[in-house]
DNA sequence: GTTGCGCTTCGTACTAAGTACGCCTAGCGT
DNA sequence: ACGCTAGGCGTACTTAGTACGAAGCGCAAC
């Protein structure tokens, strides 16, 4: 079939993924078939069957693609900054990709990347001083944060300006504006002035819950008074 | 053919997505098929297609069912106990119709449900006196956290107990255990321990962002002192 | 150099599931 | 009594995942 004379590029297992992860980000999630991502790397269907178990062994690995491109905290910095450089970092994952928001939770098979990215996280709590319990519920409070925020940017309409006015007209029209007087009170006097952003609310989290965690640390560490 | 003589149960919409979130908590998600559910009801497929305009309006409507069952903030509270239950019962909702979190992500059209529930939480926050930017991102954290934590707990293999140890232990056979010194030290001297339970941490960060928000109100109402 | 083995590749085709089309029936207002 | 309309459903088309087995190609031992 003329096949461009034995250069075969190799299909591997990552390279799929990775044809995959940018085809969901063209096209959206919905439109990445089997078929598509054959045509999409030159190949047949079935071929991809060697490679990748099924489709959910390709999600697998394509969540734990997502995973990879995430900041682990770095070793080299204040705890707490390395803490928010990697929440930050997260989540412009996260947002680069909304298609994956979903996939993550769907998927319980932790990869590699997230073992690691894992690890890293739980060395930089360690290094802020938390002990073990509040380690626990540091992490567990933070990703909670991190990604239900990312969560609700990804499913968010518009994330301000101009899209944000004809979502608040088409809800405005839909339903009896009057029975909602706060969210009223919200969007015109607030989410539709110039300079609003969802996005900020991340930053003013963040800070709060670490600085919760600091809080816990402290009242932990004092033998006991009120 | 002899159809239980003129007594139909009169399929409507509510019905319809009532029996599919049955379904979906009964056989998982994946077993929803509108063939599965046109079974369950005694009907035929296509019959259910005169109620509702395809899958993608079916799960709407299991959506807002799900928002319908979680209790809105009470008016009739403190507003800081309020947003707490209200909280609470989110988790609680989310946690017995797990299938729904990813759903709730991909679908965007927000229902009446979910409208008032936003009014409603929105309103608790007025009662705390929390000036209108710190509302929004008291409800923007607030949410992240509270599904981004359901989210979570419905993805964890294993919620502590029994089930941890082997989950650990099939992580740790996969891959190079000493590689994750912080992860090993928490599983082992953590959460195997009797008496651990991940969902403890959700009370713990629903009151450090609560604090932080009040905090920051006390900040935002003193003129300007460091 | 030839042959055989096994890793890929892929053509065919089956299955599951969403859903368009159009017929059929029952009840109801005129 | 009659036809109109809404609801129910049989049929069949379409898309997508994937099982099965044959065909192609490179490498190692003969």
């Amino acid at each position: 079939m003329a096949d461009q004379a034995g250069r075969r590029p190799r299909l591997t297992p990552e390279r799929i993924a990775q044809a995959a992860v940018a085809l969901a980000d063209r096209d959206g999630i919905e439109a990445l078939t089997i078929r598509a991502l054959a045509d999409e790397l030159g190949t047949k269907p079935m071929t991809l069957y060697h490679h990748v178990d099924g489709k959910e062994r390709l999600l697998d690995l394509m969540v734990d693609r997502i995973f990879a491109e995430m900041e682990a905290p770095r070793e080299d910095l204040d705890w707490r900054e390395a803490i928010i450089a990697r929440c930050r970092s997260v989540r412009a994952v996260l947002v680069s990709h909304p298609w994956s928001v979903p996939l993550l939770e769907s998927r319980t098979a932790p990869g590699p990347e997230l073992l690691r990215h894992h690890e890293a996280m739980l060395a930089a709590l360690d290094r802020g001083g938390l002990p073990l319990p509040l380690m626990a519920h540091g992490y567990a409070i933070l990703d909670s944060f991190v990604f239900g925020f990312a969560l609700e940017e990804a499913t968010l309409p518009a994330q301000g300006g101009e899209g944000m006015a004809e979502v608040a007209q088409d809800i405005a029209a839909a339903f009896d504006a009057d029975a909602y007087p706060q969210l009223v009170r919200l969007t015109v006097d607030h989410v539709m002035k110039p300079g609003y952003s969802f996005g900020s609310s991340f930053d003013v989290g963040l800070g709060m819950i670490l600085d919760g965690l600091v809080a816990a640390a402290q009242r932990a560490a004092t033998p006991a008074s009120a």
